[in-house]
DNA sequence: GTCCAGGGCCGTT
DNA sequence: AACGGCCATGGA
């Protein structure tokens, strides 16, 4: 199966989701950047279940610290505190104060200024970050700045090998096959809101049935996937 | 009690 | 390059 196939059936069955969960109403009256709360949520979400991630979310949002200039001033012990509930909370703390403070150096706060920059300067600038891996990379640069860049996570991994995708199964590899069948098929201004669209259909898709222990009767996908036969 | 989640780093092979 | 151990919580 091609990924165009993947995303036609997928979208098919699920519609239209909206993704990436932002709290508009919060950024505009505290006079705040919503994509630092993509930003935040791609680093607390790291190997950890969305519903943790928001019990640390709200907690920023009570003491006010969800955007860089105010998360810096933050006592390292009070962001354990904060973010406790998404997990490894120490890592992700020091992960956090990095990228705001990248943000206070480079941009004076100014994430306009950072999405500005041309993609690949970019990602590889988020990359150089301690803490920031290639998924947590894209997934900023795909949701917060709006740029053309397919994400891969293990939920797309497992489907690439269950259905099975032919691709090698390296993050790359799985990356470069997704876009170059993509974008054949949309306008460059499209692609964006299809890989936004796309990586929310994968996750809502192995979240309900491509689990880890596959609940492949009940999938709609079973009669062309290699894992029901 | 066990398993798993919208990863990434670091050390070893 | 590829793999294993580690980081940690809360819901199923």
């Amino acid at each position: 199966m091609k990924p165009r196939d993947l995303y036609n059936k997928l979208k098919d069955e699920y519609g239209s989701l909206q993704w990436w969960p932002v709290d508009k109403t919060y950024h505009e009256e505290n006079g705040t950047d919503p994509r630092f709360e993509i930003i935040t949520g791609a680093i607390l979400t790291q190997n950890t279940s969305w519903s943790n991630v928001e019990k640390a979310l709200k907690n920023l949002k009570e003491e006010k610290k969800l955007d860089s200039k105010n998360m810096i001033d933050v006592e390292t012990e009070k962001l354990h505190q904060m973010i406790h509930p998404s997990g490894f909370y120490k890592q992700k703390t020091k992960r956090l104060k990095k990228i705001a403070i990248h943000i206070q150096n480079g941009y004076n706060h100014d994430l306009q200024k950072l999405f500005n920059q041309p993609t690949q300067k970019l990602r590889d600038e988020l990359l150089s970050l301690k803490g920031i891996g290639p998924e947590t990379a894209d997934s900023i640069l795909l949701y917060a700045g709006e740029k053309p860049v397919f994400v891969v996570d293990n939920y797309t991994k497992r489907l690439c090998q269950r259905i099975p995708i032919e691709t090698k199964c390296s993050y790359q590899e799985i990356q470069k096959y997704f876009e170059e069948d993509i974008e054949k098929n949309y306008s460059t201004k499209k692609l964006p809101e299809v890989y936004k669209e796309f990586h929310a259909l994968i996750v809502e898709h192995a979240k309900n049935y491509c689990k880890t222990k596959p609940q492949c009767k009940q999938c709609f996908l079973r009669e062309e996937c290699q894992m029901f036969k």
